[in-house]
DNA sequence: TTGAAAGCGCTAACAC
DNA sequence: GTGTTAGCGCTTTCAA
């Protein structure tokens, strides 16, 4: 059925030790020994086995891609880009998410190591919960994580979160706002960087934040956003803006606006985070806080390449913290006097 | 370094052979053989290598994943579709783009094969060019075509794409309109299904055509739209309602529409096709055309797996088509009188 | 310049 | 119940 060096080796007469080393151009074969086996290998259509190579050279080419879950646009475009950095350096990306549980993102890191991929870059769910991720540095198995401030043991290439959630909530002070809600996602992990911005943001303004300021939902998509405007708005006297960790939130908090008639920017103001590319486009042009995603995958993947270059001495791990800007556009503006 | 089943072997004093039983929980080992196997496998902190099983048993339990590039939402969400219904089937997903470059199509189905994928699922990039697609399954690699009408040889899930914008069109056509621009992306490739829908909508109505009236673009991006309908503006009488081939064209033709004051739908008529999850956002709501992208990607991974499962003797090719329907939203009304 | 033999980590066929 | 042998498709010694 598939054709294999023997095919070719009982095709042309030499042994499988020599059509390997034609195929691989090695200058020892003659060269019309070497051509006789090319052209043989050509008419029986031979294509390399892959998994065999792999097995001798212990390396498949392939890197794991563990991501939450891929319905934040901001991810999918770290997939994009990520997989493209990939192919660019030859190899192939094997994909998963872990729908932000810890145990799925155990077994998928599992699966991956199990398929012998030569490296995992990994968003993970939790970003204090990753000991797993750790022992993969333990074993040897190169390592890059997407979030910021890791242990010091592994890699990581991140965006700051902490400072842009903090640049978010000071351009809506800046702009007036005392009353600033913050719509968070997903209360199961334990992500506080963003809330820790903000929250930072306001103390050293001298701002007391209210309890009822802070809604966490259960996912960061554009219903859940309607839905934690629709608990902030019950507040006898509401904020006047509001920060969103995702786009998608914001979006879903503006269109909560639109349909109860409250102006943006004029009754409210919006500021998301991520800057997808649907941001510009949204009933109000959102403000957000942006950055360099493709930076962001690209360092990620050299970093990677490099530590499964290295061999058995990987280089000492490197944190590369990317820096975040607001993006104003016309989501945001002072707050009604 | 890493553990095999040898070491488990040395370590427990059995045979490779007896350890690789009491790992698959074979009833032929004894249970104390088994437990005391297990338990040393468990403190050698053993991991199994696909990689080796894989060229035994000649299954890797990964399918190949081949769009043509991530950046459409729709394609996007596809991905994610069909990674889920994957895993839930115990593969793991390997993803590659085309770039919408048939040789680069070409080279991925040749990795994917070479790595020995135990079938692929397809979105091509141009879907009169799928000679290469066809080989697939001549040469016995299942394959299921994400695009409709393929040959006959090929199984296919896939979206009606031409009677979509046959509705669509004819929306437009209801709803009063005798002009209508079609904004089209990528012109190198061949999928005129969605042109051939609207051009038949417009003739069984008895409509001509105008030639300024049709707009190919390089993309399918949101800039491209804008671009696009720049273009159709030009003409001194243009049309009063538009169809996009994809949401994010139709969401960048908006875009032209409020920087040069036009209102939606009140001067002008948008629909676009994918219902992407922001098209419900737009500053005006988007009309698009929408179908059940789930049943798409759950049934294309069914399929795949079921002529993967059936070994030696595949099923007859079957061709499963997805109709589209027309969601009505806010951008399309009756033109000016 | 080419071939024979061993082995990557695992499973399968067949003994005992 | 358990061990031995062979083999998946390839590369890598080591000889010739």
């Amino acid at each position: 059925m598939r054709v294999r060096l023997k095919d070719i080796a009982n095709a042309t007469g030499f042994s499988t030790n020599t059509v390997s080393l034609a195929l691989r151009k090695s200058p020892l074969v003659a060269e019309d020994t070497r051509d006789a086996i090319l052209k043989a290998a050509a008419d029986l259509k031979y294509r390399p086995n892959e998994i065999a190579k792999s097995l001798v050279s212990r390396e498949t080419h392939s890197i794991g891609l563990v991501l939450t879950n891929i319905i934040n646009p901001i991810l999918t475009q770290t997939a994009r880009l990520v997989e493209n950095a990939l192919t660019a350096r030859g190899y192939t990306t094997v994909f998963a998410t872990s729908s932000n549980s810890i145990e799925l993102e155990k077994k998928v890191i599992e699966a991956f190591c199990a398929r012998q991929v030569d490296g995992i870059l990994i968003y993970p769910t939790d970003h204090h919960q990753i000991a797993h991720v750790s022992a993969l540095a333990d074993y040897n198995i190169p390592v890059v994580v997407l979030a910021a401030r890791p242990p010091e043991n592994i890699n990581a290439v991140s965006l700051d979160e902490r400072l842009g959630a903090y640049r978010a909530t000071r351009h809506l002070i800046e702009l007036g706002h005392r009353r600033i809600g913050l719509v968070e996602g997903i209360s199961n992990a334990d992500n506080l960087e963003k809330t820790q911005g903000y929250e930072l943001a306001l103390s050293e303004s001298g701002i007391q934040s209210q309890p009822g300021d802070i809604v966490k939902l259960e996912g960061f998509s554009t219903p859940f956003g309607y839905e934690g405007m629709n608990i902030l708005m019950q507040q006898p006297d509401p904020p006047t803006a509001v920060f969103c960790v995702t786009d998608p939130l914001a979006i879903g908090v503006m269109e909560w606006c639109r349909e109860h008639d409250l102006n943006v920017p004029g009754d409210i103001s919006i500021i998301g985070f991520d800057n997808i590319e649907f941001a510009a486009y949204a009933s109000t042009p959102l403000t957000t806080v942006a950055y360099d995603a493709h930076r962001l995958a690209y360092d990620a993947v050299d970093r990677l390449i490099s530590i499964i270059k290295s061999g058995g001495t990987p280089p000492a791990p490197v944190h590369e913290i990317i820096e975040p800007e607001v993006l104003v556009r016309k989501s945001t503006g002072k707050p009604r006097t």
